[in-house]
DNA sequence: GCCGTTTTCGGCCCGACTGTTTTCAGTCG
């Protein structure tokens, strides 16, 4: 685990403790806080503390006390206040607070009054009956505790963005065909576009809410006929670039009912989700949209902005603030509510995009204007054909990235030491390159690029000589093996394909698989400072069970001055569709359109390609090339 | 514990829903 990831834990539990021992909820609150922030960090901690303990506090919500422990943990390896907190309650008390319908008031109650103390305390205790009748915890909240230890056991992690955005899309489809129903959209971390998702927040407007919610309730179900849902689901997956390849994901089925009231109706899912949805007047949907987009900290920062300058915000809009708690009970007129961009303007804000709204400067610095955009990329630069272990032939490949209307594919297949992907020997390699010329003479009208994903080696070298890697217009060097190499040597690994003059893009850097495994944790920033050194772009693997670079790596990338690359690593028709995941993942990192060479026109694109193996060994006459049209 | 365009003390975002109790505490987002 990295140091940022172990200290912000410590603070994590810190808080726990501290609340579980009826602490100051604000001092609770400000050790969570301070936990998001070492989380959030794009650098590494420890080498912030080695250059200049002092920048700590300069992060809003880190101060000094604070900032002690995380050099004395940085120091010694551990925080003395963290072991004093913990002795003071039992080890399985924090787990209690994971319970769903559990919070610290009852955890603690439970603990002091009749000494349950981990989760197979409760558990027995609850089928022994010896929570009856105990203040507070009717037949009602004992059933539902049982449920939700039950449903603990069987569920799993927080899904991908990829698997929950389908679900949401067909979700708020059903929705939006509903009569009455003036807008639909989902919010939440979903909608901020991060990598996985705790549960689906969607969002409706209208002013009829009772058929809403138990459409909602029942997922359609219980629409005449069967025709909301059946139409709906027809446009529930947008493809990118009106194209929709596949068929969209059915509506889950509601397992149970959470919570159900007039605005406000939560749900299990049967794929394990959860979902949110609430109601609200068309007249408040931009503040309702915000408010449940989130995030939290960004709310708050929001929130405190609106006090400060004599208003109060809420998810009903944005109000003069008369001193009286909710204004919109009280016939009180919203300065702004119908629209996100009109709140954020009455605040003296532009309209912040969501994948930015994470309480990390997006309130106080310039935002890029050229925010990269789904509708900026013009090429794919990493695809497999079927030559490797894609599904695809080399002229479907290219017929797909024509489709899309890309001005440009690349054709990277798997290099000899990936067996497992039926990798290119050097000479299937150069029968590759001659196919792709071909191919690109008879398909016409798209430029396609002789390339190969080559594997970087555990020691750094890469699984092809210079003289054929010279033979290509691109190369990308990905890690696929020894993806559990020491930091040091994966630094030392990455930092040599960086450099490698042939080397154009560093594929899925990490290789870390979404709650699969964690993959390479090299030292990011001077792997970044490599890449700007040598001119060579990192990628952001777009695919949502890979994401990598992540948000915060290509913040630091960005800040570096560093080229990204947004590829969707092709296997599959479908495959194009993950470009979505990645250019957010891009977003959230700040990544402007100039710092992404898919943006750029074929010349750029190919002067770029060329700049960096102008001084290599490349003396292979290659075919005259079309200018791009 | 953190923070300051009235503040170095005294605040710290706001509301919905549930279940229990009978006016509200606790949890959640």
């Amino acid at each position: 685990m990295s140091t940022n990831a172990a200290l912000a834990q410590i603070f994590e539990s810190m808080a726990d403790v501290l609340e579980l021992t009826g602490a100051n909820p604000f001092r609770v609150n400000a050790h969570r806080r301070v936990a998001r922030v070492i989380e959030s960090l794009a650098e590494d901690v420890a080498a912030i503390v080695r250059r200049s303990p002092a920048e700590l506090t300069a992060f809003e919500g880190v101060g000094e006390a604070s900032a002690k422990k995380i050099v004395e943990f940085v120091e010694t390896g551990s925080v003395a206040e963290h072991g004093e907190l913990l002795a003071q309650i039992p080890p399985g008390l924090p787990q209690l607070l994971r319970v769903p319908g559990l919070g610290p008031k009852t955890v603690r109650m439970l603990w002091q009054d009749v000494s349950i103390d981990s989760l197979a305390a409760l558990t027995a205790a609850l089928e022994a009956g010896r929570l009856d009748g105990l203040p507070r915890l009717g037949p009602k909240t004992i059933a539902n505790l049982k449920e939700s230890l039950a449903f603990m056991a069987q569920s799993s992690e927080r899904v991908r963005l990829g698997q929950a955005i389908p679900v949401a899309e067909a979700i708020v489809a059903m929705l939006a065909a509903l009569p009455g129903v003036v807008q639909a959209a989902f919010a939440g971390s979903l909608r901020r576009g991060r990598e996985t998702i705790g549960d689906l927040d969607v969002l409706v407007a209208t002013t009829n809410a009772a058929p809403v919610a138990k459409a909602f309730e029942t997922m359609g179900a219980t629409i005449d006929g069967s025709k909301g849902a059946q139409e709906s689901r027809g446009s529930a997956k947008r493809g990118f670039r009106s194209e929709a390849h596949g068929s969209p994901p059915p509506l889950p089925k509601v397992t149970k009912v959470l919570a159900s009231g007039e605005t406000k109706v939560s749900v299990r899912l049967d794929n394990g989700m959860q979902a949110d949805l609430r109601i609200v007047e068309p007249s408040a949907f931009g503040a309702a949209l915000l408010y449940f987009t989130g995030s939290k900290e960004h709310n708050v920062r929001l929130r405190e902005r609106a006090i400060a300058q004599g208003m109060r915000l809420n998810e009903y809009g944005l109000f003069p603030d008369d001193g009286e708690a909710a204004p919109q009970d009280r016939g009180v007129k919203p300065v702004a509510s119908k629209t996100e961009e009109s709140i954020y303007k009455k605040l003296g804000l532009p309209w912040i995009p969501p994948e930015l709204r994470e309480d990390r400067g997006e309130c106080t610095q310039p935002i890029p204007a050229d925010l990269v955009s789904l509708e900026d990329i013009r090429c794919e630069l990493h695809a497999h054909t079927n030559a490797s272990d894609g599904s695809m032939s080399l002229e479907e490949l290219v017929r797909a990235a024509k489709s899309r209307g890309f001005h440009t594919i690349a054709v990277t297949d798997h290099s000899r030491s990936s067996v497992q992907a039926n990798g290119l020997s050097p000479e299937r390699l150069i029968e590759h390159i001659k196919a792709i010329r071909a191919v690109e003479a008879k398909v016409g009208g798209i430029r396609v690029l002789a390339g190969s994903e080559v594997d970087i080696h555990a020691d750094g070298s890469l699984d092809y000589d210079d003289d054929l890697l010279a033979q290509l217009d691109i190369v990308v060097a990905s890690p696929h093996a020894s993806l559990r190499q020491e930091p040091s040597k994966a630094t030392e690994r990455l930092l040599a394909a960086v450099r490698h003059p042939l080397v154009n893009i560093i594929g899925h850097p990490t290789g870390r698989i979404i709650n699969g495994r964690p993959g390479l944790e090299p030292d990011i920033a001077a792997i970044i400072a490599a890449a700007k050194e040598s001119n060579t772009a990192l990628e952001i693997n777009a695919h949502h069970m890979r994401l990598d670079l992540r948000d915060s790596h290509v913040r630091l990338a960005v800040d570096a001055g560093v080229n990204i690359a947004i590829d969707c690593d092709v296997h599959a028709p479908d495959d194009f569709d993950q470009l979505r995941y990645g250019v957010m993942t891009a977003r959230r990192g700040w990544l402007p359109r100039s710092l992404c060479v898919n943006t750029w026109d074929a010349e750029q694109l190919e002067g770029w390609l060329r700049a960096k193996r102008g001084a290599s060994t490349v003396t292979t006459a290659k075919p005259a090339r079309r200018k791009p049209k």
